[in-house]
RNA sequence: CGGGGCGUAGCUCAGCCUGGUAGAGCGCCAGCUUUGGGAGCUGGAUGCCGGAGGUUCGAAUCCUCUCGCCCCGACCA
C-alpha cells in the first residue's frame, strides 16, 4: 500500500475524550472513529488488525474442532422469554420494536438463538458431541461505555457454544476450549492467565476468565509464580492450571488454602479478554434442548459457553504493548509486515530504490506500507511509529549512494545499515 | 443509575465572570525557502459558538429547557 494513496488520518494531538493508551493510539493511528457513545467505525487500518487477530481466533477453533456458523445480530425476544432472561437481562440490553410491534432486541449474546437451532436440528446422542461457534457483532447497553474499544457498546465477539450428552462430555468440550485459548492468546503475542471466575449471569457452576497482564487492565489480579514457569514451558493443560491460585482482586482471599505465599504470588493488572463457561442443563432444560440417549430415554443436553472478546483484544494488544511514540505491534497482527519510509520523495535514487524494494516484498506475499509521500523525514518517522510497523526499512540519499538502506524494528528501537540485499534477505526470510 | 465536568474552525483550546456581532496554535490550500526524527516565511479558505425558547436596542457570553460527549462510582466479552 501506498501511503500517499491510503486513507490513515492520523492525528497529531491527543482527542480529548481519549483517557488511555490505547483509545488515545487507536485515535491517532487513524484505526477508529467514534460514532456515539460506545460505538465506533473502524477505518482501514483498524480493520486490518481487527481482521487478523479475528483470523486467528478462527484458526484456533477450528483447530479445536469447533464449526463455524453465523446467527443473526437481532433477535426475537420470544425466544430469551423461553430461557427466562428477557426480563432479567435488564436495560442493558437493546431492545426493539418492528412495524408489526413484535418485540425484538439486538443480540447481547447467543445461548437462547444456538439453543434453539440444536433443539430442533439434532435429535440423537449419535449427532454429539458438537461445538458451533460465531464471530458476529454484539450490543450490550453498558451505562458507561469508556476506553474506546476496551468497553464498547457495540463490540466484535467471537462466542462458542458445546453440546454434549453427559458431564464428561461437557467437561471434555470445556478443556478443549480452555486449551484453544491459551494457544490463542499465545499467537497474538499475549501472556492470558485463566483465572478461576465468577459465572455470573451466565449461570453455572465452572468458570475461567482469561486475563492478559497490562497495567491499565481494569482488575486487579493476583497469581502463583508458578504459572509463568508453566507458561514458559507451554506446559499447560486445566489440570495443572487448576491447582494453581490465580483469581480477581474481587474473589482474592488471602485465607485460601491454596494461596500462595507471600514470596509465591504476583499481583498484577489484567484485561479480560476471555470468559468460559459450563453452565449443564441451564438453557436446553428451560427451553427443553433433548436428544434420545443410548438406551432410548430422552437426555436433556449438558451445555458451556465460550467469549472472547475480538474487538476488545485490538485495545488490549496496544495496551500491552506500546511506547510514547505509538504503538508497537506484536507481528502476528500487525496490520503491515513492514514499512518502506522515503526520506527523499521526487528523488530519482530513492524512488527507485523504494519502488524495487516494494516490489520484491510485496512479491514474496509480505504486506508492505510504503510512504511515498512528499513529507518531512520526521513526518514519516513520527507516523510510522506511531501505526506501530514492525519493520521499518529507511531509504535517504545518502544510504543510497553509498549501496546501503538503515533496518530499524520498531520493537527494540534497534538501527542497522545494512546493503539492500542483505537487508531484503533478512526481511523475507 | 447516582455524582461531577465539557460542547466555540478538521484537532487542541482561549474568549463567557463584567453582553457590543469570533480568536490562537496545529492542520488544510497557494507560493518561496527548506529537507535523516512532527520545518520557516508570506498569503488564503474554514465556524448556524450543540439545539430550541426567553431577557435585551444588541447574546458565544445572562436565564430556562433540551440533546450530545467525557470523567468518578455501582455493573459487564
Amino acid at each position: 500500500m501506498r501511503l500517499s494513496a491510503y486513507f490513515l488520518p492520523t492525528l497529531k494531538e491527543i482527542p480529548a475524550e481519549a483517557q488511555i493508551a490505547s483509545h488515545r493510539l487507536m485515535l491517532r493511528s487513524g484505526m477508529i472513529r467514534q460514532s456515539s457513545a460506545g460505538i465506533y467505525s473502524w477505518l482501514p487500518l483498524g480493520l486490518k488488525v481487527l481482521r487478523k487477530i479475528e483470523t486467528i481466533v478462527r484458526e484456533e477453533q477450528d483447530r479445536a474442532g469447533a464449526q463455524e456458523l453465523l446467527m443473526p445480530t437481532i433477535q426475537p425476544a420470544e425466544l430469551w422469554r423461553e430461557s427466562g432472561r428477557y426480563d432479567a437481562y435488564g436495560k442493558e440490553m437493546l431492545r426493539i420494536v418492528d412495524r408489526h410491534d413484535r418485540e425484538m432486541l439486538y443480540g447481547p449474546t447467543n445461548e437462547e438463538l444456538i439453543t434453539q437451532i440444536v433443539r430442533d436440528n439434532i435429535r440423537s446422542y449419535r449427532d454429539l458431541p458438537k461445538i458451533l461457534y460465531h464471530i458476529q457483532w454484539k450490543f450490550r447497553d453498558e451505562v458507561r461505555p469508556r476506553f474506546g474499544v476496551m468497553r464498547g457498546r457495540e463490540f466484535l465477539m467471537k462466542d462458542s457454544y458445546s453440546f454434549d450428552i453427559d458431564y464428561e462430555g461437557a467437561r471434555k468440550s470445556y478443556e478443549t476450549m480452555f486449551t484453544a485459548y491459551l494457544k490463542t492468546f499465545k499467537r497474538m503475542g499475549l501472556t492470558a492467565i485463566p483465572m478461576q471466575a465468577d459465572p455470573g449471569a451466565i449461570g453455572g457452576n465452572l468458570s475461567h476468565e482469561f486475563h492478559i497482564l497490562a497495567e491499565t487492565g481494569e482488575s486487579g489480579v493476583f497469581y502463583d509464580v508458578a504459572y509463568d514457569e508453566l507458561a514458559a514451558r507451554g506446559d499447560i493443560d486445566l489440570d495443572s492450571l487448576s491447582r494453581l491460585y490465580a483469581v480477581t482482586d474481587e474473589k482474592h482471599d488471602p485465607n485460601a488454602a491454596n494461596v500462595p505465599p507471600p514470596d509465591r504470588l504476583k499481583t498484577a493488572r489484567g484485561i479480560e479478554v476471555g470468559h468460559i463457561f459450563y453452565f449443564g442443563t441451564k438453557y436446553s432444560k428451560a427451553m427443553n434442548a433433548v436428544v434420545t440417549g443410548p438406551d432410548g430415554a430422552p437426555v436433556t443436553l449438558e451445555m458451556g459457553s465460550y467469549g472472547i472478546g475480538v474487538s476488545r483484544l485490538v485495545g488490549a494488544i496496544i495496551e500491552s504493548s506500546h511506547d510514547d511514540r505509538g504503538i508497537i505491534w506484536p507481528e502476528a497482527v500487525a496490520p503491515f509486515a513492514v514499512g518502506i519510509i522515503n526520506l527523499k520523495s521526487g528523488d530519482s535514487r530513492c524512488d527507485g530504490v523504494c519502488e524495487d524494494v516494494y516490489r520484491a516484498l510485496s512479491d514474496h506475499g509480505l504486506e508492505v506500507l510504503y510512504d511515498d509521500r512528499d513529507e518531512r523525514a520526521g513526518v514519516k518517522f513520527a507516523d510510522m511509529d506511531l501505526i506501530g510497523v514492525p519493520w521499518q526499512l529507511v531509504v535517504g540519499p545518502k544510504g543510497v549512494a553509498a549501496g546501503i538502506v538503515e533496518l530499524k524494528n520498531r520493537y527494540s528501537g534497534e538501527k542497522q545499515e545494512l546493503s539492500l540485499e542483505s537487508a531484503l534477505a533478512r526481511l523475507t526470510a
